[in-house]
DNA sequence: AACACGTACAACCGCGGCTAT
DNA sequence: AATAGCCGCGGTTGTACGTGT
């Protein structure tokens, strides 16, 4: 439609507001109640728009408005909140009393998703990531941890690192080959990445774990998947030079899509432990470490449509490799 | 002391939903 | 049914303040 902003009108003052517009704005709607936001700032004699005026009290005069920082309770909250309704500020601000959804935003801008980051977890999905960068924080700390144990040089660390790396990339790359079976020709296309994310992930994990017990870089794991199919050993073939030609080429492979399911569930809480590092009681991921109850907030439909799928068969679909990974040079390799 | 850089947060902007005409 | 306008929301920006060099 195409509809003016309602700040167009010359004259309106802007930026910051001073204590006698403050002031104005508080007394006016004490008396009278905000009414009509647009007719407000004639009424109360403000040189703003009705916007400017709204914003100004909802964020900021509102008698209500919990001033100071973020208890851990409420803290664990917008976590948790977030994990089920995203972006959605005024939603998780509805569960929060005292609090607005822009004080929540700015919350979650500077403090929640850097720590999320920090802890090796995409902000957004709320699940670990698995991209060599984002991780790379994890494979130092873990490596340290080693050393603290070990004594090992630091050459042998740098090794280890280095190997850890490729390993993961591999993984990547696995991942990257597999997505369009996810969404080739099946019915449910959720149901299928889901295993193909929490594949990944269980090699990712089995490589890692497999490396802190003897620096073996990876043990086959027991998953009737394509990725079994490949086999994290017959990774172990793929040359790195071709692997890390392949990279670049990855779209946004930190991201997890669908919920894990049910009978993957010990295999995710190991993941989800191990990823941070230790088991914080106040992780949002692990459904018995909130302080407080949660606010009574539905799952996502898909979480529910996952409950119903089995580790053993991709619902039943028939089994092709798509052309996309047949063309690719890499695939031939591998098998 | 001066500067650069990072952080926190208030405020603005533009879009979309809803409602009245 | 189409249009216009209001309101609320989420993303982004601007700036004050703190910290490190």
């Amino acid at each position: 439609m195409g509809r003016p902003p309602c700040c167009d009108e010359n004259g309106l003052k802007k930026g910051p507001w001073t204590s006698e517009e403050d002031q104005k704005l508080v007394k006016y709607i004490q008396k009278h109640g905000h009414g009509s936001w647009r007719a407000l700032p004639k009424l109360a004699g403000i040189n703003r728009c009705g916007k400017s005026c709204r914003l100004r009290w909802t964020n900021y005069l509102r008698p209500d408005i919990k001033r100071g920082k973020f208890s851990q309770d409420e803290e664990q909250t917008i976590l948790n909140l977030h994990a089920v309704l995203g972006n959605k500020w005024s939603a998780i601000a509805g569960h929060l009393p005292g609090r607005t959804d822009n004080e929540i935003k700015n919350f979650w801008n500077t403090h929640l998703k850097k720590k999320l980051i920090q802890m090796g977890f995409d902000p957004m999905t709320h699940r670990p990531r698995t991209d060599i960068f984002s991780s790379l924080p994890h494979l130092i700390a873990l490596a340290n941890l080693k050393e603290l144990v070990d004594h090992h040089s630091w050459e042998e660390q740098a090794v280890r690192l280095q190997a850890e790396a490729i390993q993961m990339a591999r993984v990547q790359y696995l991942q990257y080959l597999l997505q369009p079976l996810a969404s080739n020709g099946t019915t449910n296309n959720n149901l299928n990445s889901s295993f193909m994310d929490m594949d990944s992930t269980i090699s990712l994990l089995n490589s890692l774990s497999s490396m802190k017990d003897n620096f073996a870089l990876s043990s086959p794991h027991q998953l009737d998947t394509p990725t079994q199919a490949l086999g994290t050993s017959t990774l172990q073939s793929v040359p790195d030079s071709i692997l890390f030609s392949h990279l670049p080429q990855l779209e946004n492979p930190c991201t997890y899509q669908t919920p894990l399911n049910k009978d993957n569930m010990v295999q995710a809480n190991e993941f989800t432990a191990f990823s941070q590092g230790e088991n914080s009681p106040n992780s949002p991921w692990l459904a018995s470490s909130s302080s407080t109850p949660s606010p009574s907030v539905a799952p996502p439909a898909e979480t529910n449509s996952i409950d119903a799928c089995s580790t053993s068969s991709y619902g039943g679909a028939p089994f092709a490799w798509p052309d996309l990974l047949l063309e690719d040079p890499l695939f031939h390799e591998l098998s």
